[in-house]
Formats: C-alpha cells, sequence, structure tokens
DNA sequence: TTAATCGTTTGGCTATATCAAACGGATAGA
DNA sequence: TCTATCCGTTTGATATAGCCAAACGATTAA
C-alpha cells in the first residue's frame, strides 16, 4: 500500500537520524532512562528503542549505568573539542580571567547559535555570588533580548536577522524590566552602537546587573560577546556607569585584536 | 533475492545509527568537511552524505559554515550536562581547586570509560607550566597504566576488568620509564594500594611528574581519581615522595567524605 | 504460585536509506 | 568569452534495513 507521494517535506531527512537526535534529548531532559520509559517517552515501540540503544552504546555514545542507559562522557570530550575550536574562545579566555580577577565578579564570554546565547566561558571572581551554583540539568541557551551579552550581539547582527531571530523566539518577559516591545528593543540597541557596550539591569534576573561588550572581526561580522555581572548592591552608580563598561570594553578590544592578528597569516574565509 | 542468513552480527544494529556516529568522528577528525570530502572520506556516496547533513542540521547537531559542515556547539551544552551529572565531578570540583592553588600546579579529576582515562576537570596553579596549553584537536582519553591517575584507578579495580582493560588497550611505550610489562604493573599496583596513592615519574611525557590518590565510594567502586602534575625540576624529594602524596591522598578523602554524606540520603543503588 | 514488569530476541512487512545520474552554480583556464 | 571542472543539491528507482507485534526469560511483587 503505498502511502500519499508528498513525503512528509520537500527535502529528504532520514527519520533514523532524526530519532537517533530526539534519543539523546530525551537521554538528557529524562536523566537516563530504561528500555521502556524512553519507547513511551517517544512513542516508539519497545524493541526499537532497544535497538536504537543498544547500537548507541556500542558506538560509545551511550553507557549502561545498571537498568539506566545515560549519555556517555563522550560528549564531554566533543564538547572540550568543539570549544577549543572556537576562535572566540580560543582567544577570548584569557581575557575573561583577567576580567574576573580585576572585577571579583562573574565574567562570561557568550556566542549566538540559531538566536539564542550560548555561554563558552564562565570564571566566577573571587567576591561572585554563589560560587558554586551548579546545575544537573542542561545549561539551556538563554534568551538574546533580556542579557547584557545578547544585546551586544543584537546590535551589531544586521536588522533582518535580528527581525527573524525575534520572531522565532519572541521577546519572553522575565523580569519587571525585561523589554518585551520590539520598537523599544531597537531603541536600546541603537544606544548600544552608539556606547559600545550594553547593560542588563535586572532584564533577565531580580538583583542581578550586567555589562556586555561585543567582540568584532575585521569583516564586520560579531563572533560573540564578554560580560560581568554581578549582584545589583554592588553594581551601582559610576561603578555601573562607567568604570565596569569601560573595563568590559577595553577587555573585548583587546580580544579583537588578538583575533585579528592571529587571523592575519591564515587568510581563512569563514 | 534474498541475502545470507546470518545478517551480520547476532545484536541486530541500526546501520544508520552507526554511520550518523562514523559522520559525528568524522566531523571531528576532519575539523569540518565539505559533502564530497566526508562522502570520500567515509566511503559512501556524495548524496548520502548530503542527506545525513542535511538531517543533522536540522536537528541543531551540524552547522554549517560557508561551504564547511560543522558540529555545533550543542555538543558543548551536551558535554557540561554529562560533566555535571557525574558525581565525581560535584563533589570532587571544588578540592581539584584547592589542590592547584595550594601546590601551585596542575591538578586533575580524572574518571574511567571503556578502559580509558577521562579528563573530567583541569585547574592550572599559579606556577603550572604553560598555562595556555591548547589544543584544538580532540582531547583523546590516556592511558591507564603509564599516569598517576591511571595507576591509582587500577589498582582498585577487581584483577579481571584489569586484565581486559589491557587485553584490550595493551601498554604502548610512551617513554623510556613507562611500564610495558603486565606482571610489573601488577607488582606497581600492589604498591600503589599499599600506599594509597600513586606515582608517575616521567612515565608518560618525559620531564613531567604526577601523584594520583582514588576516589572510592562506601561500595568500594573506584569513581576515578584526583592528581597533581608538574615538571621534575620541580617535584623532586621529599616534597614529590611524601608531601605531595599526602596532600593529593587528603583531597580525595575529603571527596570520598563529601560524597558518601551526600548519597546518604538517597539511596540510589548506582 | 501467580501476575506483573522489565529487557531482550525474532519474523515478516513496508518504509526508507541508498546509489547513480542529472542539474545548476561557481570557479578557473584557455 | 567560452569551456571544463569542481562543487552542493535534487530526484527516481531499488533493495536494504528499520519497524512493530508478539513471544521469551528473568526479576520482583503480591
Amino acid at each position: 500500500m503505498t502511502v500519499d507521494p508528498n513525503q512528509s517535506e520537500s527535502p529528504r531527512t532520514l527519520k533514523t537520524v532524526e530519532r537517533t537526535a530526539q534519543i539523546i534529548e530525551a537521554l538528557e531532559t529524562l536523566d537516563g532512562a530504561g528500555v521502556t520509559e524512553l519507547a513511551t517517552h517517544l512513542r516508539i515501540s519497545k524493541s526499537s528503542a532497544y535497538h536504537y540503544l543498544a547500537t548507541l552504546r556500542q558506538e560509545d555514545l551511550v553507557v549502561k549505568n545498571g537498568e539506566q542507559y545515560e549519555l556517555s562522557l563522550q560528549f564531554l570530550l566533543a564538547g572540550e573539542y568543539v570549544r577549543n575550536r572556537n576562535r572566540l574562545y580560543r582567544y577570548g579566555k584569557d581575557e575573561v580571567e583577567d576580567l574576573a580577577e580585576s572585577t571579583g565578579e562573574y565574567a562570561n564570554l557568550f556566542t549566538e547559535e540559531h538566536g539564542m546565547g550560548i555561554n563558552l566561558y564562565k570564571v566566577s571572581g573571587s567576591d561572585a555570588v554563589g560560587s558554586g551554583y551548579q546545575t544537573d540539568k542542561l545549561q539551556r541557551p538563554d534568551y538574546l533580548h533580556c542579557t547584557a551579552t545578547g544585546k551586544a550581539i543584537l546590535a551589531y547582527l544586521p536588522r533582518e536577522r535580528v527581525d527573524k531571530i525575534l520572531d522565532q523566539h519572541g521577546l519572553p518577559k522575565q523580569t519587571a524590566n525585561t523589554i518585551t516591545d520590539r520598537d523599544e528593543l531597537f531603541a536600546e540597541l541603537d544606544t548600544v552602537r552608539q556606547q559600545g557596550y550594553a547593560h542588563n539591569d535586572e532584564e533577565e534576573v531580580e538583583g542581578l546587573r550586567a555589562v556586555g561588550a561585543p567582540v568584532i572581526d575585521r569583516n564586520e561580522n560579531v563572533l560573540g560577546s564578554l560580560s560581568v555581572a554581578g549582584p545589583t548592591s554592588r553594581l551601582k552608580g559610576e561603578q555601573f556607569k562607567d568604570q565596569l563598561p569601560e573595563k568590559v570594553q577595553s577587555a573585548a578590544n583587546v580580544v579583537e585584536v588578538n583575533l585579528n592578528m592571529a587571523t592575519h597569516e591564515n587568510e581563512s574565509l569563514e
């Protein structure tokens, strides 16, 4: 019996690969799972789930811990690899560490993928709040519209890209200060461009302020941004308005220089 | 036309999943690749390679950078997740940082998977050599027979497991000091057990010494080990023989206590 | 002892991954 | 400017390989 001709979408995709990705994702959200649990979660047959897991195990992407199937440490290695390949990380790592030390607060290195912010590197300075804030949950990408680092990136993306991103992810309200209006956001991004840095005044998390500055390569592409975050009680007045922005911005400039000097020899078209 | 009945091996595996894993691995070793390059590398048709990449891209596991397909930052997130879920990391992280600070050298947290050592966490102390030793290549797992951390783990695994590991990976010679004889290694492991810690005297890399101590949970399972590594010129005499081992061992004991206290409530059978 | 629930294995049907070949765009050489 | 290669992409046809259901053996609970 032939099914109707319009097979799903025009670009032919491999169902088995899609399912593999779903299983990896499910093993994250479920924090490991047994065969039956996974099968009911994904609405596939028990035997299918079993065969997938068996194959992933053979490929060392999944390990069996008792009766639980879990993602293996292979993902840790792959993650390190991906991070180390990232140019912004390679040339920004040291500067982030310096920022954390000189400010005593959290210093971060962010980049953008699929319209969301991904933390490439995070260093907690000596005064940083909750030095041990650990999530055993998956670290979800952050929205760009409500963080200093995100606005620093958005400000230097082409207008049409920003529109697309906002269409896709919206501007969800995180706190009372979150910018939820598109025009207001674009006005803010103009300010960011004029200043060269972005503020986040409790727009993502109450009580948390941050300052972010973009890193731009010599082809005018934003690679990401540096930021420093700390409690509102400590980041205030001149410190928050002038001194910190200057520090962050100058760190971002150093990264830009390092990056452009290094890329000079190997003319990668990127 | 029916093929012969013994389809590959007894446990049925999904070829498409195997290929997906191969592609992920290939994108690592090739540092990103085009369609044709990947196809010839894996000896599959160009169109197949294309469909795999298109699907992996749709699933956000791969990104297209110009004409290059590369692993996405999704792997970084997954890696962080896997790391944070690891008990040894959660309860050992702080101790590794303390070790790095108090010794000034490199401090590491290792665990074992498939008979190889995987670095869970690495902190460079203030005196540590080549603070910026960065690999943009994939960090391969380490052999266990030629590292302090590896021998500390092997010493507390059941004899049969150790035999299996050695069968699988051998005892490849890395330097003049590498133990390449199985009996000699088992004698060394006896010593390690007696002492409670392991030495690495330039057995993996020339000029590099290290001391490692195991972390064992209250079910007698080795979860991994802590270690401190530094140049032979600095790690010598009493320091290398007594003081450093004591420091590392006591740090490992602290981790064990943290771990056992925390696991007390939720009776995970592991 | 029985019933329920798990992971695992297998047969058979159909969906689907596969390859070859062709297309269109870009680049380089003549 | 035209031609020849090299890409990445699309598509048709075919056989492979993934899918479910059902049954099995092992554990655990009732």
